[in-house]
DNA sequence: AATTTATTCAATAGATTCATTGATTAATTG
DNA sequence: CAATTAATCAATGAATCTATTGAATAAATT
């Protein structure tokens, strides 16, 4: 094999990689993927995707080995194939919030219609931590925080917050996570704690970011 | 703005910055970049491409805010906008060389036809140069080295080594690096030192890697 | 002012990607 | 064993991407 031929082999599989992450369902899929399993089903109901779509998306993804599936039943599981894949979609968005001025002022603008005027960084949250004064709240659906969540935060489902909001320690500063900085959850959460006397605050990065910052973490079995 | 816009515009954003980077071509535009900028024209001979092709690459990725311009007198020289798109390369690399079997095989493939058959880390080369045993070889074209360079590394571009490699020290172990795991250029100086009775391996990574992990580099001003 | 040089632009045809539709498969349930 | 369910497959046309060609800029040189 020549130089020429090598180089156009490497570079056209890593492109062929790139391409599978080209698309905006298919990033939202990772981002779901990146919280715990799901099935075809899962994914569809979720991006608001007809089943075939949702279905041929994942095969694009599969057939460059970004994720894998577990049939069970019916069911079919889509997992993320490697850690290395959060890693890839992560540096992407980093690349994105710093290079597309376009995302940054989208971003602003839901957050501060939501009243969400300052974010908290995993660095500062650990400092809120050591000093034990600082009450963690969850608010993905219950399934993600089993599949893995910061050690000691509470899992209030942001859909149940309104019903469970007088359960929260009161006087306490309050700091809530989601899947990441695109997630609203968090944002819609601190828009009614603060509404009921909360110092709230969400947690710009999410449950993958901590994770993939090698930080200790909780699973509960299935 | 709700939820779903906010979502879609913000995914789709960051699908363009994954599309611009979904080509062999431009993928091989980045690495050579992160190198040292470059004229449109140095890109086109590097890679075989016609100016107009190279031209038009090069414009996908600034559009993204990937790259930009310089332009002085009839040249326009190109940089990479942020060491964070070196990040997403690297870590897209990573991903490749774990996922994709195919790379795997056609590295190995070539290795083994260069004779080179084991690679040393960057990990590795520190301790070895804390030992102070070692020649550390740098293959690329001077412009290259003098952008920046590992401490104390020689600089014998690849096309001239075989004339200067009588000038080497000879009874020490030689590291021989260059662009990047990709690039072929160490390969080919590790089958010629060997060739010569030298004690030669390559570095895995390349230039670039060494930088982005905060290691010390020296540069030459232009 | 005319020429050369590096780069970009514009137009085009061929290839690829995408969402939708309806049919098909394969495992479970009644 | 028929019906149901989750997922995939196949086919389509619209949209997008790519390399090539030749023309157009714009700066430097003759």
């Amino acid at each position: 094999m020549e130089k020429k031929e090598f180089k156009a082999r490497v570079f056209g599989e890593l492109a062929g990689l790139a391409k599978a992450l080209a698309h905006p369902f298919r990033l939202q899929i990772i981002d779901l993927l990146a919280q715990s399993s799901r099935t075809v089903e899962e994914i569809a109901t979720q991006l608001s995707l007809s089943m075939a779509n949702a279905s041929q998306h994942l095969q694009v993804l599969k057939a460059v080995n970004l994720v894998h599936v577990l049939k069970e039943g019916h069911y079919a599981h889509y997992h993320l194939a490697d850690d290395k894949v959060v890693a890839v979609w992560q540096s992407l968005r980093e690349l994105g919030m710093e290079r597309l001025a376009e995302i940054e002022r989208t971003l602003n603008d839901f957050r501060s219609q939501k009243h969400v005027f300052q974010a908290v960084t995993i660095d500062e949250l650990l400092l809120k931590m050591e000093q034990d004064n600082v009450v963690i709240l969850d608010v993905r659906p219950e399934k993600e925080y089993r599949a893995g969540h910061i050690p000691r935060a509470l899992s209030i489902p942001i859909d149940q917050l309104l019903e469970r909001i007088v359960g929260l320690p009161s006087g306490r500063e309050v700091v809530v996570y989601c899947r990441g900085p695109f997630c609203v959850y968090a944002d819609e959460a601190v828009d009614l704690l603060q509404n009921q006397g909360f110092a709230a605050s969400r947690l710009e990065e999410g449950f993958p970011d901590w994770k993939s910052r090698q930080l200790p973490f909780h699973a509960l079995s299935d």
